[in-house]
RNA sequence: CGGGCCGUAGUGUAACGGUAGCACGAGUGCUUUGGGAGUAUUUAGUCCGGGUUCGAAUCCCGGCGGCCCGACCA
């Protein structure tokens, strides 16, 4: 992509009325805008992260098996009240049409896949499988906060899988933790399987808790062991005994980045979801869901990954693979032969699948230049100037030093990573 | 939903109740080009509605909006 063809968001200071990182960095950088409050647009540079974190969570999905749907955001009444939630569920948003009849905005979609899973669901030859979809939640939150980590409207990946009897959905549970696992670790992200309660859900419930200061949540963990409860089902203080292996527990703030339920027959019961076993007897489904917040994974990926001057995103979800950039140089002529150089980077770079952003604006100072592929945060930066002659300039966003260097090691390097 | 702070060009900030200013951005011209460059010139603002006052960005009331704390939060 040739950033002179990119709209340009980027701010040269923060936003006076954000406290919260994420959304300072992430508007300053130009990779969302806030719409309203708990609300924002992704824009181009936003939208490629979230489609990155996307296809990753898509792909560990798939692999257990899961098959993607695509449920409405618009959804019915009856099936609120069928389950009890209509009156219940405080954040539950709705609507009224013109001929007065409401509908609400899923917040969730048990109301939705039940009905739909019944659709397909008649012997114990049809079970066990997994449903997810990737869609935006709305949720009429009492207070928006934290830029992206608790919004009005949010991007969810949510999953729910439907079951014989309880000893599948072990199997399947245990499954999709693994998969959870798997999709954080890609993230870069060191996500703690947390205990905690079920809310309204389930009577408990399993948190994948990622540890930021900023978070709101707070969790009692061991740092030798496994174990680790919200501290809402646990009032455990620091320095206390791990129950289990005896060391000394921590307590720490974290961020809830996804939230799995065992829901046995909370939701097939309301809604009659049945099927005909071996026996010929009839027997209720027994299911589960799993949450991942994926606009908030995006929040919290910027929360952790990012320095004074600007984003640092892991290689697994960033807008770009490298961020080359072309300098000019002391005359019209010497910077005609940079350019040509620059874009015969770009070329052989597209051309082996890399995905590349081109500063090939020719107005823009260096210093401007570098500011802004620092605040974008590509992990890759290469640099070609009247200074490199037939070589590259190299140099991790991680890393303060450059090294110049042959297209054969830049080759070598971001084939090999 | 309770409490607190706040609202001035696109952005960030100033202005005792007395001429709304500065910087950046943006437009145009020229000069520049390895860490947000220089110069000339142009552009653009007091959230909305009432009130007090000779006079309101400033004080008062109401609304709207934003942030933070709390309550709440599959």
């Amino acid at each position: 992509m040739l950033q002179s063809k990119l709209s340009n968001f980027i701010r040269k200071e923060f936003p006076k009325d954000e406290e919260a990182t994420n959304a300072k960095v992430l508007i300053r950088a130009g990779f969302v805008d806030k719409t309203m409050a708990g609300v924002y647009s992704y824009l181009p540079l936003g939208l490629k992260v979230i489609k990155n974190i996307e296809a990753i969570i898509r792909e560990e999905m798939d692999a257990i098996g899961a098959q993607e749907i695509l449920m409405p955001a618009l959804t019915p009444k009856e099936n609120w009240e069928k389950t009890g939630r209509w009156g219940t569920f405080d954040a539950l948003f709705k609507v009224i049409a013109r001929d007065k009849k409401e509908y609400a905005l899923g917040a969730t979609h048990e109301e939705v896949v039940v009905p739909l899973a019944q659709k397909t669901i008649f012997s114990y030859k049809d079970l066990p499988f997994g449903l997810y979809q990737i869609q935006t939640k709305f949720r009429d939150e009492p207070r928006a906060k934290s830029g992206l980590l608790r919004g009005r409207e949010f991007i969810m990946k949510d999953l729910y899988s439907f079951h014989a009897d309880g000893d599948d959905l072990d199997k399947y549970y245990a499954e999709a933790i693994k998969a959870y696992q798997k999709i954080f670790k890609r993230l870069e992200l060191d996500a703690i399987l947390v205990e905690a309660s079920g809310g309204t859900f389930s009577k408990y419930s399993h948190e994948f808790q990622v540890l930021a200061d900023s978070g709101e949540d707070e969790i009692v963990h061991c740092n030798k062991c496994h174990f680790a409860q919200n501290r809402e089902i646990n009032t455990a203080k620091a320095g206390d005994l791990c129950p289990e292996c005896k060391a000394p527990l921590s307590v720490s703030n974290s961020v809830e980045a996804g939230n799995i339920f065992k829901l046995n027959t909370k939701y097939s019961d309301p809604f009659s979801l049945k099927y005909r076993d071996k026996d010929g007897s009839e027997k209720t489904v027994i299911m589960g869901c799993y949450g991942m917040g994926i606009s908030r994974l995006f929040g919290i990926i910027a929360e952790l990954f990012h320095d004074a001057r600007g984003l640092m995103w892991p290689k697994s979800v960033s807008p770009f693979n490298v961020h080359l950039i072309a300098l000019s140089g002391a005359d019209e002529n010497e910077t005609k032969k940079v350019f040509l150089r620059a874009e015969g980077v770009y070329k052989k770079l597209s051309e082996l699948g890399i995905d590349v952003l081109f500063d090939d604006r020719s107005e823009k100072t260096a210093g401007e230049k570098f500011a802004e592929s620092d605040l974008i945060g590509i992990p890759v930066r290469l640099v070609v100037s009247p200074k490199t002659g037939t070589k590259i300039e190299f140099k991790k966003r991680s890393e303060p030093s450059a090294k110049v260097v042959d297209f054969s090691f830049i080759k070598k390097y971001l084939m090999s990573n």
